[in-house]
DNA sequence: AAGGTGACTAACA
DNA sequence: ATGTTAGCCACCT
């Protein structure tokens, strides 16, 4: 069902600004709790397809899982400090301050 | 066209 | 308590 990939995408365009959230959340939103993989394979995907605000989906951990060099960590990182959201140096954002759960549901 | 992989998470042993 | 296995669905080769 492409459903999950839109609703997916759908959602972190509905991530509030200077906000992060985790790829479990997207998922369980879009209705697969265990689905979060699938958020990251669509993401790393669709996001050099689809203007998507990837950077602000990040592990549950709230760390920046992405590992890949095409795909530069340190690029999100620079992404999310330029929104104002603090990201330690070892690419940690505390989700207990930008952390959305996804409010507006 | 079919198969394998993937930016993860959670439950089970 | 920690370690390992299983699951999700779509996209890429």
């Amino acid at each position: 069902m492409l459903a999950f990939k839109e609703r997916v995408i759908n959602l972190v365009k509905k991530v509030p600004y200077g906000k992060v959230t985790t790829y479990g959340t997207l998922a369980t939103l879009s209705g697969v709790p265990r689905g979060a993989r699938l958020v990251g394979g669509i993401l790393h995907y669709t996001n050099e397809k689809t203007p998507l605000p990837w950077h602000r989906v990040i592990n549950r951990e709230g760390y920046l899982s992405i590992n890949c060099m095409d795909h530069p960590k340190q690029l999100q990182k620079a992404l999310l400090e330029q929104e104002g959201v603090v990201v330690s140096p070892a690419f940690m954002v505390d989700l207990t301050i930008y952390g959305w759960f996804g409010e507006s549901k």
